[in-house]
DNA sequence: CGTCTTTGACCAGCGC
DNA sequence: GCGCTGGTCAAAGACG
């Protein structure tokens, strides 16, 4: 199932290093039934090895009390650890399960920049097809990851916030992890800017470009925004939209907006078949994102009062 | 000259 | 409090 694979993904991009996957924090991935005791306690002990509260965050969608939840392949519950805990006591003394509380206070707040953030993985041609100018600002090795993250931010408006982040999956050759934050506060530019400085790569030679000093590396490649042309271009079938988990991608980069949307929600976006299709290009030339917003509400809303978990079909 | 990338320095959040 | 890490700043240089 599609959303089993972006769902890892998520967790992969969430904890900022892609070989850092082991679980998250706060959260209990144990089943709702007959799920051994001691594996139960396992992942629970996990949060001891100091994951962060982002992949806290980004589970929050998936949080569902009293119903069951499908999750790499098999009927799990994602409630707070807490909120577990705090089940099972009620369970001991009162043989019943009992709602969890509406609300769950993180263990850490967030970082002061931290806003909505929307994960893509995308080839080098998905990179190119991106038509916001994007200025480098910089650019850090990532530990756990042999390649750099670099850090754009949009050169079409000054104040603009939208910031873009590109690392390459260390996982995938030709896959490049994008994550995208803030929102523009301007229209699509109808051209880039000067192209002046744009030749060089966005991913020269890790090493040389971490150590040695300081030193242009002048390379020639096709594609704006530094994404080379030279990398395996590989079919794009994974997409994390964190914060917007209703969202799934296909194999042909279409989003697709599940079937358990009601009716109205699904109307947002124009047509109103059962499953509504973006595709990426369409993501980047229009107000996809800031209309996700809108979208994801309407999904906490719908999804409060439904006890049965998203079922995406493909 | 304007815009770009590169890259070391700096800052803030987080864990111990 | 300290160290680690990720995100940002800003100076220097390259490109059209």
């Amino acid at each position: 199932m599609m959303i089993m694979d972006w769902g890892l993904q998520a967790v992969v991009i969430g904890s900022s290093a892609c070989s850092d996957f082991y679980g998250a924090n706060n959260i209990d991935f144990s089943p709702n039934l007959d799920f051994p005791q001691s594996e139960y306690l396992s992942f629970c002990e996990m949060k001891k090895e100091g994951f962060s509260d982002e992949l806290e965050e980004l589970y929050k969608p998936f949080y569902h009390v009293g119903g069951q939840n499908t999750f790499m392949g098999s009927s799990i519950s994602l409630v707070p650890k807490e909120v577990k805990e705090e089940q099972r006591e009620e369970q001991r003394h009162e043989q019943q399960v009992v709602a969890a509380p509406s609300t769950y206070v993180p263990k850490y707040k967030k970082r002061k920049n931290e806003q909505k953030r929307v994960v893509l993985q995308l080839t080098a041609d998905d990179l190119s097809s991106d038509k916001w100018a994007w200025r480098k600002y910089g650019q850090k090795p990532i530990k756990g990851s042999p390649y750099p993250r670099s850090y754009y931010r949009c050169s079409s408006s000054k104040g603009c916030l939208a910031r873009k982040q590109v690392e390459q999956s260390c996982t995938e050759t030709g896959i490049f992890i994008v994550t995208y934050t803030g929102e523009h506060n301007h229209s699509q530019p109808t051209r880039r800017n000067s192209l002046a400085g744009t030749i060089k790569s966005e991913f020269p030679n890790s090493k040389n470009s971490i150590n040695s000093p300081k030193k242009m590396v002048k390379e020639k490649i096709s594609s704006p925004h530094g994404s080379t042309s030279n990398l395996n271009s590989s079919p794009t079938n994974l997409l994390s939209v964190e914060e917007f988990p209703e969202i799934e991608i296909n194999q042909e980069n279409n989003i697709i907006i599940g079937d358990y949307y009601d009716e109205g929600i699904r109307n947002m976006f124009e047509g109103s078949d059962e499953n509504e299709c973006v595709s990426i290009q369409d993501m980047f030339d229009g107000d996809f994102f800031a209309g996700l917003e809108d979208i994801h509400d309407g999904f906490n809303s719908s999804f409060g009062r439904n006890s049965t978990f998203p079922h995406f079909s493909s």
